[in-house]
DNA sequence: ATGTGC
């Protein structure tokens, strides 16, 4: 049976590189433009036919611009694949809550130490234990904070720069956040009262699921240059938080889905799959819901930063160091899920689009008017984190990927197993001391979060970023490995 | 991912 998938898919696709794969447009009578699948050999045998229909399916939508693509850890998701990328005339294209997902604007960021591996390794499982106290973490957790509707608003608005002014991190937090932690046009009051309620007690809580909060070190270095500007260094701790927005991203989404659905139908627009609901970009009803997007967005930013703020107050109580002795600054932050109004040159020709990354990293080159000063000249940090356990990667964004993916990348491992298979197949337990043995420790809420999220549900990152790394979309700049690991 | 399942 298995068989069979692999011989579908390689009859379908035509190999363009090593890393290359297009779906053609003959492939189906409704694609609009061809789709490109970034995977290896390796790594195509992980691909499952129903992402490589998704991949087709979003080929239809109105005003995609260039190809419906896919990053090497794509797996199925709600009508658009997880791991897709797909850019849209802002003109004559489309707004999809589908091509964003549910959980709005999740994503990661990293914060360097001067601690070494050495410092910390044998205070590993006290430092989770305090991380965990800490962090509100797991479905439905909340937090000490509880925002007033006048506080919501501006965290809607504002975001990151919420955070900062409110006492939660440092102005210069801020210059190493994609876009300052913040889109722009976000309007409250396209946010329902549900989502508004489900958003008051959650911020600065962790999630569950794939979220965590890992304690790493930089155990290799494969650009020197670039590590230097990103404050990086061999044997270094550095701490990476992977959240989003919480109930009111997926309250957000789940309230747009319906609103959306009815456009697709008032505005005649063909859909091989319900789930691809969009409207016209320019429409009421896209233009509510990139405004309410926009609001979970800020949300999950400053859900980063709040959480930001308490794990270097850990650090500083643990170490008995504050936190510019510790030298915990911000690397970066990146969304993995969201949809941006962006300018990219296509066909020679500049142009706005509204670029979906649904389970994608911006990657932006060198010189680019977003990034701050000090990595003007290597490129915007990009973070891929890897599975519980196993590697995550700092890369750079090139002009390579500007003109390949629209400024995009991966965004971690992938899974290749649903949950409720992970679930069935590894015990929590065993797979906690598996990585106890190897020298992780792991907390989690229940076990079966870490039966879940156990590294064999997930493809290697290693092979992931390399694929982007080799088409030169993003190149390698850190490997960390984690020793600790705090999740819902 | 999610006050986890029509």
């Amino acid at each position: 049976m298995q068989e069979e998938t692999e011989i579908g898919i390689l009859d379908i696709l035509t190999k363009i590189n090593d890393n290359t794969w297009e779906v053609p447009k003959s492939y189906k009578p409704f694609m609009r433009v061809p789709g490109r699948i970034f995977v290896s050999e390796t790594l195509l045998h992980d691909l499952d036919k129903g992402t490589l229909d998704q991949v087709a399916n979003v080929a239809s939508l109105p005003g995609i611009q260039k190809y419906s693509m896919a990053m090497p850890d794509a797996h199925l998701g709600y009508g658009f694949p997880i791991g897709g990328v797909a850019a849209f005339d802002k003109e004559e294209g489309v707004i999809s809550p589908g091509g964003v997902g549910f959980d709005i604007n999740c994503g990661v960021r990293l914060i360097r130490t001067n601690l070494h591996k050495e410092d910390v390794r044998s205070h590993m499982k006290e430092l989770v234990d305090e991380l965990f106290r800490a962090i509100p973490s797991g479905v439905g957790s909340k937090s000490r904070i509880r925002a007033s509707d006048s506080e919501l608003d501006d965290i809607f608005l504002h975001g990151s720069k919420w955070a900062v002014e409110n006492g939660y991190g440092e102005k210069t937090d801020l210059d190493h956040c994609e876009g300052r932690g913040c889109i722009e046009g976000a309007d409250p009051s396209k946010v329902s009262e549900k989502a508004r309620s489900r958003g008051k007690p959650q911020i600065g809580t962790l999630g569950s699921g794939n979220h965590f909060l890992e304690v790493q070190y930089v155990d290799k270095i494969y650009d020197q240059e670039a590590a230097d500007a990103f404050g990086l260094e061999e044997g270094q701790v550095v701490f990476m938080i992977h959240c989003g927005s919480r109930g009111a991203g997926h309250q957000i989404c789940t309230d747009y889905i319906k609103t959306i659905s009815r456009a697709s139908k008032k505005y005649g627009i063909q859909l091989p799959d319900k789930q691809l609901a969009c409207a016209p970009a320019q429409s009421p009803e896209a233009q509510d819901y990139f405004k309410a997007m926009a609001c979970a967005a800020n949300y999950a930013w400053a859900n980063r930063q709040v959480i930001t703020h308490w794990t270097r107050a850990v650090f500083e109580r643990f170490f008995g160091r504050d936190m510019d002795d510790l030298g915990m600054d911000l690397v970066y932050d990146v969304a993995h899920n969201v949809a941006k109004l962006e300018e990219h040159i296509i066909d020679g020709m500049k142009k706005e689009v509204y670029v979906h990354r649904k389970g994608a990293t911006r990657a932006f080159p060198p010189g680019h008017h977003d990034l701050p000063d000090v990595y003007k000249a290597v490129g915007q940090p990009v973070l891929i984190p890897g599975s519980m356990g196993t590697p995550s990667y700092v890369l750079h964004g090139t002009e390579a990927g500007m003109g390949v993916a629209f400024g995009s990348a991966c965004h971690g491992a992938g899974r290749v197993m649903s949950r409720a298979h992970a679930k069935h197949e590894f015990f929590g337990e065993t797979v906690k001391e598996n990585l106890e043995a190897r020298g992780i420790t792991v907390k989690a809420t229940h076990p079966s979060v870490i039966a879940e999220e156990a590294p064999d549900a997930y493809k290697s990152s290693s092979e992931v970023v390399d694929v982007v790394h080799n088409l030169e979309i993003a190149k390698k700049v850190v490997r960390v490995l984690p020793m600790g690991v705090a999740k819902g």
